[in-house]
DNA sequence: GCCAACGTTGGC
DNA sequence: GCCAACGTTGGC
């Protein structure tokens, strides 16, 4: 079982309109980026994941489920890159911003803070944990 | 809106 | 296959 981070801006893709698609999910389309390719295809279904919204907000909003492993990206022309399904899985009772991920030095080793560019990240189970407690989960 | 960091492209 | 130029992301 591993753990996730996704990024998105929330004027492209926000939370609350993942949360609006229920069950069902949205393809989590648009990775142009060969780092982030990677960690796509080693999802699987069932893996959980940060929802961050980068520019606006900074900060962890919740948690989604893998619902669909990776396959070619339709919105992808060179047919290179993948995109997975997600379904929205829990909202956190408190956001988790990037000042507050800066501020526990526990979480100074996190991909969201070293490599702020990536958009699809790994988290480590003891970095998963203490967001979620961070979060109110 | 600026700029640093970083990924990608293309000429050699 | 190196590296300079360029484009993009995302925090501030």
């Amino acid at each position: 079982m591993s753990y996730w981070l996704v990024k998105s801006e929330p004027s492209v893709w926000s939370w609350d309109q993942q949360v609006a698609k229920g069950a069902k999910g949205e393809a989590w389309t648009g990775v142009r980026n060969y780092t982030a390719r990677q960690n796509l295809v080693a999802m699987k279904k069932g893996e959980l994941a940060f929802y961050y919204h980068s520019n606006e907000g900074k900060e962890i909003v919740g948690i989604a489920e893998i619902i669909k492993e990776a396959y070619p990206d339709p919105t992808d022309k060179t047919e290179k890159f993948v995109c997975v399904d997600i379904k929205a899985h829990k909202a956190f009772k408190t956001s988790v911003t990037l000042v507050a991920i800066k501020a526990e030095p526990k979480l100074a080793e996190m991909a969201l803070v070293k490599q702020s560019r990536l958009s699809v990240q790994p988290v480590t189970p003891e970095e998963w944990k203490l967001v979620c407690k961070m979060g109110g989960l």
